[in-house]
DNA sequence: AACCAGGTCTCGA
DNA sequence: TCGAGACCTGGT
């Protein structure tokens, strides 16, 4: 399939899922159920498995304008050279249930041990697919039997198993929440045990589409204090940067994330903390 | 071998 | 409302 600007690889490396892996050539991925294969050759799209191009198009919000998003959160020199280093990733439209399940597992380790709890949750819980693979385990499976125990998730097993529980049970409500608007989605899932302010953002910005959501972790932390002499409570930082960056300001917080991993490897990217501006 | 990781919870000011 | 400490576990 055509698509418009977007880049693949920036897209699914860039920590937001967790399910992808890219092997000679081909990014493999489940997403719910779905077995994919995806190849990108310019602005072209190539897929294998069950990938049909509406899906696709959600998934990766190819509908979003990312020309009219970069003009919008363009506010100073730093984040304009991180969009253009990175042109073309686009923030991923995930299922409500598979992204809090799995930010929730994700609080206070890497990523590659994300990957791996999500993983081995999927092994013992999830419906065997085709491929080998397993699909993400609904709240039913989760909530029931499979051995958890065994799949190392530390003290997030009990926050686990407890949200697939009250979801289950109807006791916390994803339809509800996806009426909410953002502040009221927040505060909705900060209800539950293993949500605070970090993965409640994520949640809202990678599944409930509130794009000023803007998640902080310590690579955003990092990247507002030496960038723009910002820092303190996640209160103020978040704030601070919804308000600087304006409504997409969850776009502009995944450049800067994906910018800050890169950094890890290669040298920085020069972005002296001169480029900052004022408050409002 | 330390230190860190897409943080949250609890508790005390 | 904010800061300090503890915390399962595996990468780096």
């Amino acid at each position: 399939m055509k698509v418009p600007l977007f880049h693949l690889g920036y897209t699914l490396d860039s920590g937001q899922v967790f399910r992808w892996t890219l092997r000679s050539g081909w990014w493999e991925g489940v997403v719910g159920d779905r077995s994919i294969r995806l190849r990108q050759e310019g602005d072209e799209l190539i897929t294998r498995g069950d990938a049909d191009e509406g899906f696709l198009r959600q998934y990766f919000r190819l509908d979003d304008d990312l020309e009219t998003i970069y003009d919008e959160v363009s506010r100073d020199e730093c984040i304009a050279s991180v969009i253009d280093r990175f042109r073309g990733m686009r923030l991923i439209r995930q299922d409500v249930w598979e992204c809090s399940a799995s930010y929730l597992l994700a609080s206070y380790a890497n990523v590659p041990r994300i990957k791996m709890m999500i993983e081995s949750v999927c092994r013992t819980h999830g419906a065997r697919l085709r491929n080998g693979r397993h699909a993400f385990p609904t709240p039913e499976e989760l909530a029931e039997g499979g051995d958890i125990a065994s799949c190392r998730l530390g003290y997030r097993a009990d926050w686990l198993r407890c949200y697939a529980r009250s979801v289950r049970d109807g006791e916390f409500d994803l339809e509800r929440l996806r009426a909410l608007d953002y502040e009221s989605a927040v505060r909705y899932l900060k209800t539950v045990r293993g949500i605070g302010d970090k993965v409640a953002d994520c949640i809202a910005l990678f599944s409930l589409d509130h794009l000023q959501a803007c998640p902080v972790d310590v690579r955003i932390a990092r990247a507002m204090r030496e960038r723009y002499g910002v820092e303190g409570s996640y209160r103020k930082v978040s704030e601070h940067a919804r308000r600087h960056f304006g409504r997409y300001a969850g776009y502009a917080q995944e450049y800067l994330y994906i910018s800050e991993d890169r950094a890890r490897k290669v040298p920085r990217s020069a972005c002296s903390p001169g480029t900052r501006t004022p408050a409002p």
